[in-house]
DNA sequence: TTGTAAGCGTTATCAT
DNA sequence: ATGATAACGCTTACAA
């Protein structure tokens, strides 16, 4: 076991524990050959260096958070993959905490964050915060914070977003140019910026296609599979040849529906989700959805609590391209070729 | 921010830091009313622990490390969900790694871990790791180890499996069960544990089915989606009638080339999956599997490696049952009500 | 039951 | 360019 101290360097080596964790350090104020008989010397005796006395004695902490709703979701298990191989090779550790969707977990799992003495903080936030107030009240000043996918923009720090507008745009201007004309929305709860977002993305299509607003046929709110089976139905009643829905679950619940009255997709019905999950191109139809790169949010909320901690920015507005997948679930015109 | 040290209690206190620091602690030779006092002011002033001077002072360390093949694999990231829960709720913190399925990344995290200090790890070694030499090399002895799904035994401390022999046992029996006779095998990498324990049950039930093993019709190696798809149209070539996979993947990629051949499943080919992934219930028609229960193996290898590191243990190896879940695609007998 | 005092291993701040 | 020394905030023998 590693118990070699750079007492130990500087013992075998007739100098001090200063010059040895200078060398190491690197600090310039060092000569070159110093630095060469050091570093091999310690690797000579397998030194490795105390992070914690380290980290106590400079103040600083290389440790960062990361808090996602879930870390079971695709989206976000790929998000903090990225993100940790990144911070990792920085020099980073990584600790991750659960907000289960809920605010008051996600201060819970804040509070203790800063406890621990991190440096920075990644963080998107549950479906049932509602500002950033608490958010605020339990990170101190001396932590840095990334928000990504679901951000507030009055919380300090840096933010990384999609082009969700964008994304839900694409996304219903393919249904437009598919032929579908009469295109409802599971449009997300609306008090959450992305989905406040993509519904506007949703309404320039309608309006670049000159296709007037029914808000009859929008239906925020929920967007798991039940409750995509349920508006299903709905939007059926009501005419709708062809859903925009801002999550692939409530896109597979309109499946269910739709098949279970025998109405073929894409022929009769278009429909495309969104997130791409690994799903979409399972199933069958395999569905068209919108792609967020979550590996590039990942990398890049790294990369900005990096510069964070570093001090080269007190903050930045980052925007990941989406790009849209199409499927069999939109395909009326028949473009894919298998 | 908090920069309150329980030098401040003990001055607002008129007592001494060692007092508090017992106090805090929950040293057993403090007065109650003392405790309180210090409990009190404590949270009047907004106290928290620094975690990196106990540690640094202690010699102890409040964190665990986890090193799994890939993270954004459900299986992985469900247990490391839930034992995160199990280790924060505890006052333990999580550093999580990526093998990538690599010896030399496993080795290299290993390595990173024990440098930070962590003074326990859960790991699930990855395809590529032949053997525990090299893991042991690169962990000290006074790093606690828990091995789970993945597991050697030549390492010391526990082990968390699934009971893989029965599993297969069940999942073949049930194919025996609905009726078909030929049944072929993707039996994985069989230098791996696991997969050579499932291959022992999938033989067992044929044993106990007086049907002879037939090893043409048994595929080792890859079970990704591609090698699933490969090995069926030999399967099929072979005269089977169904298949049990040792992985979902490999399973879909069964049913791809029967698909493309218009071989109906079940009615004429049976096929079992095996780690429930998400998927299995989405596709149609929905794909037979083994539950693998990762939320327990997550708890139980948590609370395993809490023990070992307390000292209340020095190794156990904890064993959690599977479940067949049965669905369509070996349903020949149409015993599933919808 | 509480106080005293000595570090844990590193780095910062003086000197030299 | 290097050395001496103190200190980061806490825990823990040992004493009282």
């Amino acid at each position: 076991m590693s118990k070699v101290t750079i007492i130990d360097i500087a013992e075998a080596l007739g100098i001090t524990p200063s010059t040895v964790s200078r060398a190491l350090g690197g600090n310039p104020y060092v000569k070159e050959s110093t630095r060469k008989a050091v570093q091999d010397k310690a690797k000579e005796l397998g030194y490795e260096r105390n992070i914690i006395a380290s980290n106590l004695r400079s103040g600083k902490t290389s440790t960062v958070g990361i808090v996602i709703p879930r870390i079971h979701r695709n989206f976000f298990s790929i998000i903090i993959s990225a993100a940790e191989s990144v911070l990792y090779d920085a020099g980073y550790s990584v600790v991750i905490c659960q907000s289960h969707e809920k605010e008051e977990d996600e201060i819970r799992a804040l509070k203790t964050l800063t406890g621990s003495r991190v440096g920075g903080i990644l963080i998107s936030h549950s479906l049932s915060t509602k500002s950033g107030k608490g958010i605020m009240e339990s990170v101190g000043r001396d932590v840095k914070l990334v928000q990504f996918d679901r951000v507030f923009h009055d919380i300090p720090g840096s933010t990384i977003t999609n082009d969700d507008s964008n994304g839900a745009y694409n996304a219903t201007m393919h249904l437009i140019k598919n032929g579908y004309t009469r295109i409802g929305a599971f449009s997300g709860y609306q008090g959450t910026d992305i989905y406040i977002e993509r519904y506007d993305g949703y309404k320039r299509a309608l309006e670049h296609a000159g296709i007037p607003l029914d808000e009859s046929i929008v239906f925020p709110g929920f967007i798991d599979r039940e409750a995509g089976y349920a508006s299903a139905a709905k939007a059926l009643e009501r005419g709708c040849d062809a859903l925009y829905c801002t999550g692939d679950y409530s896109a597979l619940g309109a499946m269910d529906y739709l098949r279970e009255k025998g109405i073929s997709i894409p022929k009769e019905f278009g429909l495309v989700g969104t997130a791409n999950e690994d799903f979409t191109s399972l199933i069958s139809p395999s569905l068209t959805s919108t792609e967020q790169n979550p590996r590039e949010i990942g990398e890049k909320a790294a990369l900005a609590i990096i510069r964070l901690m570093r001090g080269e920015t007190s903050g930045e507005d980052i925007v990941v391209k989406t790009k849209l997948i199409p499927r069999e679930s939109s395909d009326r015109k028949g473009s894919l070729h298998k």
